[in-house]
Parts: structure tokens; C-alpha cells; sequence
DNA sequence: GAAGTTGTGTATCAAATGTTACAAACTAAA
DNA sequence: TTTAGTTTGTAACATTTGATACACAACTTC
């Protein structure tokens, strides 16, 4: 038996209340599974053919090396969803492996049945559509961010987008140490860059804001 | 009035026979445009929310950069459907301005209707699902090529990804200046450094294929 | 076989960034 | 105010990669 009151509260279940929740569960099979802790929930390389949704608990990602080491990916707890991305699509196999890190509850919906849930259901269709699609676009910004190569450019597109077409200057809630790790650079040389595009004129640092003076130079260098 | 047969080739219609597609339609409202050469299709910025697909006739994608300057990002052709990943999720705007190239023919379907598409047909359902998330999981896969830092690295990681749990060579189709430019590198310095990992003894190089000589140490590099 | 094309190995130099270290500036708590 | 902790600016040096150039090998076409 579910817990509604839970599961409502998840992305997928976002909007619906707790008992049209349950009669919705209640015209679908599932499975409701309890882990203790260090059990294996999913394994990477594993088929995903059902959609897992957390109802208690928290759980580890670990990603598997090729030589058998493993990584901390994230940790995820209730009443998130596992893998959303990895239930369609051509690789339909966990990228990760699945691990409990307190006793775990886990909702088990196997694919056919959460396909009859889309089907019924357009909010459940919505919400799932929805969080694929922001996963999709999140990616997609991150991806064309890593693709410009200098830290210049990084700088450039970050501060031209945060500025839109507003004023000029940008209020950075991040220290700079943070923001270099976005960058995927170091913290010195994100500092060094800095000041030299200050001392280029291009813009002007404070602590906790940045001043674009010249928005067309800024431009230039995006071109390429 | 739509051409099924054009459309069921499309990725979201596969596997649907044309009969079927031409009732499926007949239960939803949409629109057929048609547009000159140069026509703008959409504008960067502006709302999604419709699906379009091509029937006839060919697109391109451009986007603008923040001085003004349009840049071709891609182009598409019937039976193609047009910026799956931003009719839902939280972005519903175009990231990119289409232009017609050909005279072309447009299906237009409004995000409501084509939600009741996906509730009457699981097909289509299924097909949109795979679309969106097989899209996913390509962004994920190459963003995670990109976080690996050095060419090293992403010699390594490609490498042992095609080697899979097989044997240790490794055949390559395309020539070395296509992998440097798939790693987003230039073609001497990804020789260069195959010719340093050839002389250390952990990859020997050959015309059309690369034989794994020391596991363990190429996954040592994908550490830290 | 000759000539042209493409792919590969290699060298040199310049530019960008990482690494490490340290000092100054700022912030918050005692 | 003092003090400790964090954030920022900056420097020197090492490493990586890009840019460019050229020689040679493999393949294709005639």
C-alpha cells in the first residue's frame, strides 16, 4: 500500500491529491519493496524497466569505474524519482548503481502500468513530460556553457546572460571560488582573467557584483 | 489536410500505418502552413507551444547571438518534428529562429491536442517518450565526455567504452581528424598524444585500430 | 607506374591554464 | 576591538594544448 500523502509531493505526482492518488494506484499493479540499509536497489548496466519512485529513505548513486572502483554520483531521498531519463530511450539501463543508504521504501511502478498511468492520468502525463524536458534543456544549456572554450568566453556568456537586457550590472550570489568550479576552471585563473578583462576596460569588479562597461567587445568574443 | 504517409515516418508517428495516422488526426484540431522560402517558421524567444512538424520542404535553425548576429546552428528536413525538448518542461521558448530554405509545409499542433494524442495512441506516446529521453541521454553521455579535462582522458574514456568487457583492440572508422574534432581538439595534439601513450606502453597504434595494452593504468586516468 | 589526395607522425613556438604559494581585504563571532 | 576564518588579488613556474609547418606513408585515379 502506498502512502499517498508522500508520493503527492513528488515531480510526478505534483498536483493530484492524495486520494485521487490512491485511486489512481488503485487501477494499476505496482510494487511496494522495503530495503535495508546497503542493499542494492538497482545495479548499473541493469535493465530499467520499471519507474522507481523513493517513498522513505535516501538513497546513494554510485557510478562504477571501468576497473571496478566506485564513484559518489548523488544522493537522492523521498519522494524523488529514479532515473526518469533511463525508462524510454535507446539505453534503457541504469547509468548507476542504486544503493539504500537508511532502511528504504521504494515504490515500483513496471513500465506498461506507468504507461496506463500517462495514459489516464493528464497531469501524471504532464509532470512526467515536464521533468524529462527541463532535464533535456538543463542539459542542453550546461552543454553549450562547457562548449566555449577560453574563460574569457565563459565569463562573457555568463555575464550576458545574467544581464539580459537589463542594466548593466550583475549581482553574483556566488563566491568566486564557486562560480570558477561551475566554470570548470580554477579559482586562480578565473581571478586572473577577471582582472585582466578589468584592466581591458571590458568590465568592473566588485565584490559580489560585476559592472559590464563594454557590451559589443563582450559580444566579439562569442563570435568564432 | 495532412499526408499520413509523409508524416508516419516521422520519429513521433513510427510505426503507426497511415490509415490510422489519418483518423488519429481527425479526432484532434491542428493546422497545415505553408510557407515561401526565407519565411520565418519561428523566432528565437517566442512561446512554444505547439508542436510543429515538416511535411515538405527543408529548415534551418539559427540562433542569435547577443550582438545581433545569427549564427546556423542545424539543418532539418521532412518528416522532421521541430524542438521536441521545449514544448513542456520550464523553458517553453524556441532557443532558435527557423527559417524556411524550400517552400515548406508545416503541421502545426497545439500543446493541448497533442497531449490528447498522446492519450489516445500509446504509440505516439511511447514514440515521444523515446524521443525526448533518448535526447537526454545523449546530452548526458556527451556532457560527461566533455568533463573528462585532458586528451589523455578522453582518449581513455572512449577507448575503453567501445572495448566494452571484449577484447582490447579497438577499431576505429572515421580518421584521426574526425575523433579530434568529435573531442574538440586539434588533429597534431591528439597525435601527439597518442604517440605518447603509444611510447609508454599503454596503447599501440595502428592504421584503423588501437589495441588496449594496460587497462588498469588508462583507468587510473579517469580517476581524480 | 606516376601523380594527386588523404591520413599520419613529428617539430617548434606561442598562448592559455593549472599549481602552488602568499598576502591583503573582508566578515563574523568572541 | 580582536581574532579567526573566508574570500580575493597576485605572482612564479610547470604543464597542456593550439597553431603552423613539413615530411612521409597509404591509397586512388589515371
Amino acid at each position: 500500500m502506498i502512502q499517498a500523502e508522500i508520493l503527492c509531493q513528488s515531480p510526478i505526482f505534483r498536483g493530484i491529491s492524495p486520494d485521487d492518488l490512491q485511486k489512481l494506484f488503485s487501477q494499476i499493479h505496482y510494487q511496494v519493496k522495503t530495503y535495508q540499509k546497503n542493499d542494492f536497489i538497482a545495479v548499473a548496466g541493469e535493465i530499467c524497466d520499471r519507474l522507481l519512485i523513493i517513498q522513505n529513505g535516501s538513497v546513494k548513486a554510485e557510478m562504477t569505474n571501468y576497473s571496478g572502483k566506485t564513484i559518489k554520483i548523488e544522493d537522492l531521498a523521498a519522494p524523488w524519482p529514479l532515473a526518469t531519463a533511463f525508462l524510454f530511450g535507446k539505453e534503457n539501463r541504469f547509468p548507476v548503481t542504486v544503493l539504500a543508504i537508511t532502511e528504504v521504501v521504494m515504490v515500483s511502478i513496471p513500465k506498461p502500468e506507468f504507461v496506463k498511468l500517462l495514459q489516464i492520468n493528464s497531469l501524471v502525463l504532464n509532470n512526467y513530460l515536464n521533468t524529462i524536458s527541463t532535464r533535456a534543456q538543463f542539459l542542453s544549456h550546461k552543454l553549450k556553457f562547457l562548449s566555449f572554450k577560453t574563460i574569457r568566453q565563459k565569463i562573457a556568456h555568463y555575464l550576458l546572460e545574467k544581464a539580459g537586457d537589463r542594466l548593466q550590472t550583475v549581482e553574483i550570489q556566488q563566491s568566486q571560488g564557486q562560480l570558477a568550479e561551475m566554470f570548470g576552471v580554477t579559482r586562480p585563473s578565473l581571478a586572473r582573467t577577471l582582472g585582466e578583462m578589468n584592466q581591458e576596460g571590458l568590465i568592473e569588479t566588485q565584490r559580489g557584483c560585476i559592472k559590464i562597461l563594454d557590451k559589443n567587445r563582450m559580444n566579439l568574443l562569442l563570435k568564432s
